[in-house]
Order: structure tokens, then C-alpha cells, then sequence
DNA sequence: GAGCACTGC
């Protein structure tokens, strides 16, 4: 085989910035037998090449000698069904620029496919990286770690992975590296080409998350650009060749396939002969009838939610005791255990737990039955699952653009889903699947896809992303499925209110500094505004307090004192305000376990907010947002109030009548105070943080607002001319034209007008 | 007088 030196980096020269790369010139001389990938040329590999380094007694990316644990590993590695077809790999990845690859569970993809390219691409040679994107963090971590064990690395060596708040790599060093969707995103963002990477992987593709789907549309550009990416787009089977032929280079030419199959086994599935009116009640009582009269092996119920499953739990356990009493040596003992993803880390391990034992030696065996949400559908895999009971629900995200709210909906699954909750069955034995639904129904009834992410949600933070990564024309941009346009419009409508666009839609420097935060839009214009209302620390720890979950517990059978606790702490003012006190009244108390015990409040929900705070405040620093408070509290109340509004002048509530009904700003939705709000009063104006819809339209998140603050601060989405009519115009005309009256020679900052008006509030 | 599918930055 003929080498050319220009094209073979192990005979030519070594890349700068590459510590260790190459060959150590002292044995160059005896190339052939020292350096592991003598004779690759870039992206030119066989699988022929790449066995023979694999087994060599030095590892070609660290030039040490490989362990014994290398070598158990490489056999394990060996049998997967991906490392069967290597040649074939390599071979489609020297002649095209895009793959689409299927590979089933257990087929080895998302860990060796990217080592194989590594092999390939020696990405280490060139200073570049190889990337492999992954939709959740925990998955990012635990392949990294899996993998730099393979290679016989360090994590966070040659082989490392990025995750907010945790970058493990090495720059210069880390050539492969395993990330988060959203972490790559967020690259693109300050570096659009995407220049470090040789080639990117994009793994779980079918999951269509949001930050998959703007990837998926800006690689598609990017494999223009630059003929030197190389891209792979991982999926499940169902979606390949929708993936194909969006990333067709020449339009007529669908990206080319490569198929791995799984190891999994079989899965027989069963279908009920009539539709079950009461989902719940059918699942128990499958459950129940496997557990009597099936083989021994472990059930995965699948339910919608939190309360559901716990209702469950209960009813399941107290049925399987009565089958016991009725007749102790037919059935066997029977644990059952929730999950759901609010449940505590410690909770969740327990579907770990082994199923109890039977209770006596030769009697019917135990079963653990796992009543869980979606969260076991992708992000958790329980081994020794053999039955999976599938009601076919979910809930769902739903957005309605036409009042801007985002909604949870209990829908039926796709056939996709089923197919994914049927295969938990078969992960370490053949196992059976009831599906608490007709055949005809899962036919004719289930959508192929669950529509993804991108179709059911509010687009402003996205919007944002897209014009920051240089999108001019969001309307055509090339979406694998494009949003509906009025959902665009809303986003757009919102940025240009917030002034992080201009009226041509292009990007303001504070649209381009609020894209840098990992926030709202909303929230991020506040905080950047914050310092000129001198309260830019106290909107630094609201904003971290409303990027977490809820950090107020309420154990069933401890309401009354979780209330009352709550109460100790709220601020009548609002209840972003008595999110601030929580947050200093922790850190007061150093951060302590035990306080925050006695106050029913989350721990893990306060350290969150704690860490995201440090994140912001990071990149406060970074963009010079100033970090300023004030020592007059009253004054630092009504300012932080200000700030709010800056945000969320979009989400106003104004009060009608004394019944406790609010009519939200130009929508007109009527709304009540969600029952968690701690004022003591219903203030005429309020801003909130979130609509929720469940027994009826709620506000939840609500602090109280002065009119006068809408219109010096949102003065063109409070200008009246274009105003719709009703109350709330007649109740800001009122403002406008008091204003008018007194104040038309007021000047200065908005705390001085504050000030002015408190002054005169009090007379 | 109520709830929190799941992720991610």
C-alpha cells in the first residue's frame, strides 16, 4: 500500500497543538511495529487497520501500554452486534459526508460508533474533536465513563463530556467527547460553524427534543459550508427514512442507511378484546391477573402521573393482600413501587430492589411490580422487567399560541411509544406486553410519531437561539417539521416587545447578551435590566428560584404544617419576594439540611437554585452585568418589583369585581390566584409567573404591581391606542390621564418616581 | 383551596 506523506499524519507532521500525538520520532525507525495506527490516512481506515490497533499491546492514544482490563473489555466489545459490521461502516463513512444509522437496543451504537470514527477520523491529529450528543446528562455521563474505559483513558482525558455546571474534557486533549444536545446548541451559539468538530454524531435522534431538531436544521446548512464535516444522525428504525431524505445533499439522493440490529428478545404482545372504559382500574387488574396466573418475572405498569401512581400503588397492594389471605400458598409475596422523576434520587433506586423472596421454601415466588410515568420509557432502563401492562396514556405538552399557554394533557401514546414500552419487556428474556386497548385501535387510532417537541411548544426561548446562530429567516428556515407560523409570530411578538429584536427582526445587543443567559427570555431581560434598579442581586436569586422545581414540600399528611411553615416565610407583598426571603433566610442558615427540614422545604431544590445562581452569575460577570443591591428595604422591594415588570409586562392580571376573578392583560382569560399564593390581599394589578390549567385557569407566582410601572416600562405593549377594550383600558386610561394631570414635569430614575409616588400614597 | 409527563441550557 502506497502512503502519501501529506495525507498520513504518523509520517508527516504533527499537529502543534497535539501533545502526544504522533509518532515519538525516537523509533521512527521501527514505526511499523510501535505506532499502533502507522498507515492510517484520515477517514481512508478499514476495519482491517483498525482490529489490528485495537489489539496492539500499546494504546495508540495514550502510547501506554494497555491494562488487562483493555483487553476483558475488547472481548465483550467484540460481540456486539455493531463490531460485526465495521468494514461496512468504514467504508460508508470514507464516502459520504452524511449517515443515517439505525441501531436497536443492544446493538452497541451509541458506544462503539463513535470510537470507530475516532479510528477514522483521528480527530487528535488535526486538533479537532469528534462529538456525540445525547438528550439527557445522566446518558452523556455514564457512556463517557463507559467508554473511556474501553479506550483505556482517564475520563475526561482523550475521552471526556460536557454537561451544564460539570465540563469533563481537557482542551487540547479530549478528542471524543460525549455531550448534551442543548451544551452543543449553546456552542453554535458563539461559534456557528461549529469549527472544533471534525465530525458530530447526533445520537437518539428520534427522541426529536428541541435542541435535536434546531441541531438537526443547522448541520443540514453547516454540511454545506463545510465539506469537511462529517455527520451521523442516530435513530430509531420508525424514523430513518424521514431522516434520509431531509438530509439528501443532492435532492434527489437520500442519505445513505447503515442498519445495526439489537439484542433484545422477543416480546409476544396481547390486546384487550373491547376498549376499558376506566384505564386505571383495567392496569390493576392486569396486574393482578399476571401475577397470579403468570410465569415468575417483574411488571412494568405504565401510568400517567404522580397521584395516579400512587393511587395505584395503594390499590395494588391492598388486592394482593386479599389474595394472600384468601389463599397463601397460590400467590406470592408482591412489592410494589412508584416512579415518577419528583421523587427523590434515593426513592427512585428502589425499583433496583431484588422482588421479594417467597415465603416459603417451594412456595410461589415473589414479583416487584414498577408503577411508573414516561420517565421508563427512555431515561430509565429496570433490568428484569418480563411483563410491561400499557394503558397507552401519557401525559402530554401541549401549546396553544393563541393564548400563549403551555398545558400537560393526558393523550393517547403513538404507536412509536408502544412499541418502545412493549420492548421493556424483552431486555433480558422473552416477555409479554398488554396493551389495555384494541388491535383496531392501536391500528387505526395511535398516531405513527408522537409529534415533536417543536410542534408543542412556546418558541421564544428557541426563536431567540435561532436568530442568535444567525437565522435570518425563521419562517424558512429548513425545519425537519416546521412549527406552525402563528407560534413563530408569538415568539417573534414577544422578543420585539422585550427589545431583544428590532422591528426588521434582527437581533439587538440585549437580545444578543439574553441569548447568552440559559434563561426564559423574560427572565433574562429582567435580570439584565436589573442593575438600573439597583436590585440586580435580589433578581439574580428570583430568577434562580424560578429556574428550579418547586422548593415548597406538602406531605399528604402534614399540610397543615407545611402551610403553616410556609406562611413564617412569605412576604405580603408577593411571591417572588418570598422567594428571595426563602433563598436568604437558606443561606442565612449556611445552607443547613435540618432547617430546611423543619421548614418543609426541598433541599435539592434549594442547592439547584443555589448552583444555577452561581451559573447566572457567572455570565453576569462575563457580559458586565453589574451585581448591585440597596439597603432600604422598602425601597429594594418596590425596585425588584419594577424589574419584574420589565419582564413579564406580558403576563398581567388585572382584578374584576370582589369575587377573586382576575382577567389576564389582552387576552382576556379569566384567572384566579392559584391557592399556594401567600398574599394576604388581592391587589387590583398583579404580574405571574406561569398560567396553569387544571380544575380551572389559574396564576401561579404572583406579586403586586403599580399600573403606572406598565406604562413607563412597557410603554409600547401598554400604548392604549391599539389597546382591545374593556376594563382593564378603562382602568389604564384612568392612570394615564391622572398622570397626565400631575406628573407631566416628573423626571429622573424609576426609583425616584417610586419614591415620588409612595410619598404621595401616604399623604 | 391545589398537584408535578419528561428533558435541557
Amino acid at each position: 500500500m502506497s502512503v502519501a506523506p501529506k495525507d498520513n499524519p504518523y509520517l508527516a507532521h504533527r499537529h502543534p497543538t497535539q501533545r502526544g500525538a504522533g509518532p515519538s520520532g525516537s523509533n521512527s525507525s521501527a514505526l511499523g511495529v510501535k505506532e499502533p495506527l502507522y498507515g492510517f490516512l484520515p477517514r481512508k481506515v478499514g476495519g482491517e487497520q483498525v482490529r489490528k490497533a485495537m489489539e496492539n499491546d500499546t494504546n495508540p492514544f495514550t502510547k501506554q501500554p494497555h491494562s488487562a482490563q483493555y483487553k476483558k473489555i475488547l472481548e465483550s466489545r467484540k460481540k456486539l452486534p455493531v463490531f460485526a459490521q465495521m468494514d461496512d461502516f468504514y467504508k460508508m463513512f470514507t464516502d459520504n459526508q452524511i449517515i443515517v444509522m439505525v441501531g436497536e437496543t443492544g446493538s452497541g451504537k451509541t458506544t462503539q460508533i463513535p470510537q470507530f470514527v475516532a479510528y477514522s477520523d483521528l480527530p487528535h491529529t488535526k486538533g479537532k474533536l469528534v462529538a456525540c450528543t445525547q438528550p439527557r446528562r445522566v446518558a452523556a455521563m455514564s457512556v463517557a465513563k463507559r467508554v473511556a474505559d474501553e479506550m483505556d483513558v482517564q475520563l475526561g482525558r482523550q475521552v471526556g463530556y460536557s454537561i451544564r455546571f460539570e465540563d469533563m474534557t481537557e482542551p487540547g486533549t479530549t478528542f471524543l467527547k460525549y455531550m448534551t444536545d442543548g451544551m452543543l446548541l449553546r456552542e453554535a451559539m458563539n461559534d456557528p460553524n461549529l469549527e472544533r468538530y471534525s465530525t458530530i454524531i447526533l445520537d437518539e435522534a428520534h427522541e426529536r427534543t428541541l435542541s435535536t431538531d434546531i441541531l438537526m436544521g443547522l448541520l443540514k446548512g453547516l454540511a454545506k459550508k463545510r465539506a469537511d464535516l462529517k455527520i451521523i444522525i442516530m435513530s430509531a428504525t420508525l424514523d430513518a427514512v424521514k431522516f434520509q431524505k431531509y438530509f439528501s445533499i443532492k435532492s434527489t439522493e437520500a442519505a445513505p442507511l447503515f442498519k445495526v440490529p439489537g439484542r433484545t428478545f422477543p416480546v409476544e404482545v396481547f390486546y384487550t378484546q373491547e376498549p376499558e372504559p376506566d384505564y386505571v382500574e383495567a392496569a390493576i387488574r392486569t396486574v393482578l391477573m399476571i401475577h397470579r396466573a403468570e410465569d415468575p418475572g417483574d411488571v412494568l405498569l405504565f401510568l400517567t402521573g404522580e397521584e395516579e401512581i400512587e393511587d395505584a400503588c395503594r390499590k395494588i397492594k391492598l388486592e394482593a393482600d386479599d389474595l394472600v389471605n384468601q389463599d397463601p400458598d397460590a400467590v406470592g409475596p408482591l412489592i410494589c413501587i412508584p416512579l415518577y422523576s419528583s421523587l427523590p434520587p434515593q426513592q427512585q433506586q428502589r425499583i433496583f430492589d431484588a422482588a421479594p423472596a417467597a415465603r416459603t421454601s417451594g412456595g410461589p415466588p415473589g414479583r416487584k411490580i414498577v408503577v411508573s410515568t414516561n420517565i421508563a420509557e427512555t431515561s430509565l432502563t429496570i433490568d428484569g422487567i418480563v411483563y410491561v401492562v400499557d394503558p397507552g396514556f401519557s401525559k402530554q405538552k401541549v401549546y396553544n399560541p393563541r393564548i400563549r399557554v403551555e398545558s400537560l394533557l393526558v393523550s393517547p401514546i403513538s404507536k412509536a411509544s408502544a412499541q418502545q414500552r412493549a420492548g421493556r419487556a424483552g431486555r433480558t428474556r422473552p416477555g409479554k406486553c398488554f396493551r389495555l386497548y384494541t388491535e383496531k385501535d392501536f391500528m387505526n387510532e395511535l398516531e405513527e410519531q408522537t409529534h415533536p417537541e417543536i410542534l408543542r411548544s412556546n418558541l421564544s426561548n428557541t426563536v431567540l437561539e435561532l436568530v442568535k446562530l444567525g437565522i435570518k429567516d425563521l419562517v424558512r428556515f429548513d425545519y425537519v417539521d416546521a412549527p406552525a407560523p402563528e407560534t413563530l409570530m408569538r415568539a417573534l411578538e414577544l422578543l420585539n416587545y422585550l427589545a431583544a429584536l428590532d422591528d426588521e427582526g434582527n437581533l439587538t445587543p440585549l437580545g444578543g447578551i439574553m441569548a447568552e443567559f440559559p434563561l426564559d427570555p423574560q427572565l433574562a431581560k429582567m435580570l439584565i435590566v436589573s442593575p438600573e434598579f439597583k436590585c440586580s442581586n435580589e433578581i439574580l436569586t428570583i430568577t434562580a428560584m424560578l429556574s428550579v422545581p418547586n422548593v415548597w414540600l406538602r406531605p399528604n399528611n402534614q399540610r397543615r404544617e407545611a402551610d403553616a411553615a410556609k406562611a413564617m416565610l412569605s412576604v405580603p407583598d408577593g411571591d417572588h419576594l418570598t422567594m428571595l426571603n426563602v433563598y436568604n433566610e437558606y443561606v442565612n442558615n449556611a445552607h443547613d439540611k435540618n432547617w430546611t427540614w423543619t421548614h418543609y422545604l426541598s433541599a435539592r431544590a434549594l442547592a439547584q437554585a443555589d448552583n444555577v445562581r452561581k451559573q447566572l452569575e457567572r455570565t453576569m460577570e462575563r457580559y458586565e452585568v453589574e451585581i448591585v443591591t440597596l439597603s432600604d428595604q422598602n425601597k429594594l422591594y418596590a425596585n425588584v418589583r419594577q424589574a419584574l415588570v420589565c419582564g413579564f409586562f406580558m403576563q398581567v392580571a388585572h382584578k374584576e369585581g370582589e369575587k377573586g376573578n382576575y382577567l389576564t392583560v389582552k387576552d382576556n382569560q379569566v384567572v384566579a390566584l392559584h391557592p399556594s399564593c401567600g398574599m394576604d390581599t388581592q391587589p387590583e394589578w398583579v404580574i405571574f409567573n406561569e398560567f396553569v390549567l387544571t380544575t380551572r385557569p389559574y396564576i401561579r407566582t404572583v406579586t403586586e404591581i403599580r399600573p403606572e410601572w406598565l406604562l413607563d416600562f412597557a410603554t409600547n405593549y401598554f400604548d392604549l391606542s391599539s389597546f382591545p377594550d374593556g376594563e382593564t383600558k378603562r382602568a389604564l386610561t384612568r392612570v394615564v390621564n391622572k398622570k397626565a394631570g400631575k406628573a407631566n414635569r416628573v423626571e429622573g430614575t424609576a426609583d425616584m418616581r417610586e419614591a415620588k409616588k409612595r410619598k404621595k400614597n401616604k399623604s
